[in-house]
DNA sequence: GATGAATGAGATTTCATTCAT
DNA sequence: CATGAATGAAATCTCATTCAT
């Protein structure tokens, strides 16, 4: 009858998340409620707090959480690539894979940073923004090197990321099109518009 | 002094509109209260419901005309333009326009339809499809008569939305760049990305 | 297009005791809202003030009438009745035929006594007591002159009217039973109970 | 000192129970707040959802207890009793004794089965006719073995509970009559009403 | 007489959180 | 670690009533 101590505890941590994740998807963060997410997860509403401190908090860690996998997963795409054209399309794979991917985690992330209290939002925030640099600074070596042609950076790094990101609002794993293809759209859209020469079409070629 | 019959009533509405505008867009809709609504509109809270049927019938009611007055004037924006390539651009002109200049509501449609219960929700998604179809309809003619490239124009026509409506989540009204500047690196992106000839960058004139 | 004073806010406030008798029948008192009743009479909640003072008021009247017409019709149904026997034959007759016929009346007196304010109640409550009395001096006259055998008086006529009064809760006018089947039912069951004498089943006659 | 787990929450569901019966009693269903049960229990008003679903549940709650235990107490008490008048006579003490003693719930069941919902009507309904069953069977069974005389059994049986129930309005336990006396009355009432022989008057024994 | 708007109190219910056991 | 019960604040909405027009 002994429990061995922390291996249910983590266990429960991750049911936790994976719940909480899964509510403030369906039901946005106000919407959701630790009944509900006690519920899901087969405790009573006190025992939720013997895993997470506060329901603000719960959004903070998930938050947290998926932005530094965002980050090392943007690095890991992009290591070992030098080009900055090059490091703009395994940019735009990346981005539009993980999105179409992980479409909880990125839509809670799109919809719910307002719900953070101002500490934790400056956190996330600075996170995102380290998140957005990449892109800038891949646009602006571009335009430096001149394989993309001038353009205000900053406006042209938000504008792409909306772009990529609004997938997260319509795409669906069993849709028309497969998720090479809808690189391929969004590849060459960017490239033409941002490219200084004219730009090959994409070869279709497995996504990451 | 004479009080006209129904004015008090008229102004009342309208305020309580500018107001519940106002703190969806600060707190969102589940994050607002009603209470703090009718403090805002200096009413008690029941006096509300002279005036609305629920809160959810008050975001429908916004969204609704927000919708419709979006839609109006698009094809007010668009009349009289018959080339593909010309209404593309001024498609462009008008939903960065608007979406600079109405911040707010553009802000609640994009963030707040998911609070919207099922037959609400049809109702608007309904009328914003309306919307979509324009952007598609204008794709598929530039494709057609050859002034666009040819490519997916579902997928086409998301991507451009999502990248124009991104603007509501970062623009301020004094930033660095003005409207006309920010219309035209959003304009030359989208050209060159879609166009079927090199496009000659966009001289910068009044917005709309 | 002159209306004539007084005409219409008769009919306007018959229209108000009506509705109000429907909708007390049907949710309570304390269920019926004067929403509904102002709904019901097609006039906005205020201008119902024109024609009661309070809801309170409005039971009260409600509830008074009734007892007026019940007490008045009473008399009229006993009058030039000598004979205690006959004239409990003629109650029984006359409160069965009343309690079939003014259900929801009835139902009201019944039910809603308690929502009266105590001065309405201790008014209400003498008239019901004015009609209970006829009851027990009727009792109290037969088993004086014989007619009916010893019995105390009091409870003998809370247990009759108890009884008499429950066909409020049952009876439908299209039933299995016509109005002077149960009107026989009750009569024997009443006069065997209390005659001295044995007592001649009742010839069915018509009701009143 | 120490609090045995659960004791706690039987014990105020028990206080939730007693002092709903008794503000129900006093106000009727409707006109009850559940500010003042909570008061009346010591509690905060939500807390009381600890402990209950609704207020609609606690209602029903209270209904279907006192229904089970009403049909369960007349069980035994005509156990062992075979003769349909000794039935009659032992389901006559029974029912006013249990009338005259839990005032609170028989008027409760009597006045406030129309706040129920249709569910809960219907379930409510369905008790209560197992209990009026009883009676009619009875009065079935006396009228095959000619110990009573024939009558509409359906009728007779709602005119006697309707007459034996209406002590819940009007008796009080320091009045001028006894329990016993009560019983003796109603009895020889009854019996008389619809014995086939004459009845020699019921000698007062103790009730139940 | 009727209207539309306002009032202020109060209704039931839900919420995140705490804590003794 | 989990539980069940409690808290106190807050949520949306309804109510009877008033009153200037």
């Amino acid at each position: 009858m002994v429990r061995k101590t922390g291996s249910s505890g983590l266990k429960t941590e991750k049911a936790i998340r994976a719940a909480g994740l899964k509510l403030i998807h369906a039901h946005g963060f106000e919407g959701m409620s630790l009944r509900q997410l006690a519920a899901e997860v087969g405790l009573q509403q006190g025992s939720l707090y013997n895993h997470i401190r506060t329901k603000q908090d719960l959004l903070t860690d998930l938050l947290r959480a998926h932005m530094l996998d965002l980050l090392q997963s943007l690095d890991q795409a992009l290591a070992g690539i030098a080009a900055p054209l090059a490091r703009l399309r395994a940019f735009i794979a990346f981005h539009l894979h993980y999105h179409m991917t992980r479409r909880a985690e990125v839509f809670v992330i799109n919809f719910e940073l307002r719900s953070l209290e101002p500490k934790n939002y400056a956190e996330i925030i600075d996170l995102r923004q380290r998140y957005e640099k990449c892109l800038a600074d891949i646009l602006g070596a571009g335009m430096r090197d001149k394989s993309l042609r001038k353009a205000d950076v900053q406006v042209a790094s938000y504008a792409l990321l909306a772009m990529l990101t609004g997938i997260c609002t319509w795409y669906k794993p069993d849709g028309r099109l497969s998720e090479t293809e809808i690189i391929t759209v969004h590849t060459d859209l960017i490239l033409r518009g941002l490219a200084n020469t004219p730009v090959k079409p994409t070869r279709s070629s497995s996504p990451i």
